[in-house]
DNA sequence: TAATTATGAGAAT
DNA sequence: TTCTCCTAATTAC
């Protein structure tokens, strides 16, 4: 379930465990090809956006994306045999984590970790983000705000559950557009908020009393006033608004 | 045991 | 705009 939040979680998880150290790679369901990377020293654990990106001494950046259904299991013992069907091993001596299912696995040589990163909006989680550029970004979108806080190159590593609830603490429809640069910045500055929130806790969270709620995702009524979330497709994923505290407008 | 669902993104039409 | 890819977790039967 891995949105920007989780994957700088991952990043921070997977940095702290295995950075500094030789890594054991392997790819027990055999389509990835370890060996430019086994044997070799992990530096760092960045993550952009929905981003990761592995860098290895004398080798090109691992780059992996997640997806919709990718994930990471961890296991404290490296000797925890994997399951078949693990893409890579990523192994130290006192851990090890098993990728299944990503969307892209793959060496990334210099020239294109740069094109990522340049195709890449600033990202909340970030300290690099700029605040400014956001705005910026966000306000130039011409489509609805919905669709744009979906397009990685304006803001990276929202997803679709921050789209439906940093939207609805912001109190803005889906729909609207024309976000003005001051709306657009209070929008960035609950992302920033929240998504660290999120990233701590390992979920999302978009109110700290009850980190296991939502206000509007996939709920059929808002939690806040009761009214009946609207659902509807916005930016080719399904949104969910609140009539009365997401006004039109 | 099987059906259902998913927080993404790129390519194809 | 529709299709396609990837697997686990949860729910239903």
């Amino acid at each position: 379930m891995p949105e920007g939040h989780l994957v700088h979680r991952y990043a921070r998880e997977q940095h702290a465990a295995l950075a500094g150290q030789v890594l054991a790679v392997s790819s027990p369901q055999g389509r990835f090809d370890p060996r430019p990377y086994d044997g070799r020293t992990l530096r760092s654990v960045e993550a952009y956006g929905k981003h990761l990106l592995y860098h290895v001494d004398d080798a090109p950046a691992l780059h992996v994306h997640l997806g919709m259904r990718g994930l990471f299991l961890a296991h404290d013992d490296p000797g925890v045999p994997p399951r078949p069907g693990v893409r890579v091993r990523l192994a130290a001596d006192r851990a090890a984590y098993d990728l299944i299912a990503p969307v892209r696995c793959e060496p990334l040589p210099p020239d294109r970790v740069r094109a990522l990163r340049d195709s890449l909006g600033p990202d909340p989680l970030r300290g690099d983000a700029d605040p400014d550029e956001a705005v910026r970004r966000l306000a130039a979108a011409r489509g609805a705000v919905g669709a744009a806080l979906l397009d990685q190159a304006v803001w990276a590593g929202i997803g679709n559950v921050w789209r439906a609830e940093l939207l609805f603490l912001a109190g803005l429809d889906p729909d609207r557009r024309g976000v003005p640069p001051r709306t657009a910045g209070e929008l960035w500055a609950l992302g920033v908020r929240h998504l660290a929130l999120g990233r701590d806790a390992g979920q999302v969270v978009s109110d700290p009393a009850a980190p296991d709620e939502r206000w509007v995702y996939k709920r059929d009524t808002c939690r806040r006033c009761g009214a009946a979330v609207r659902v509807w497709e916005l930016g080719a994923r399904t949104a969910y608004a609140c009539p009365v505290d997401q006004p039109p407008g």
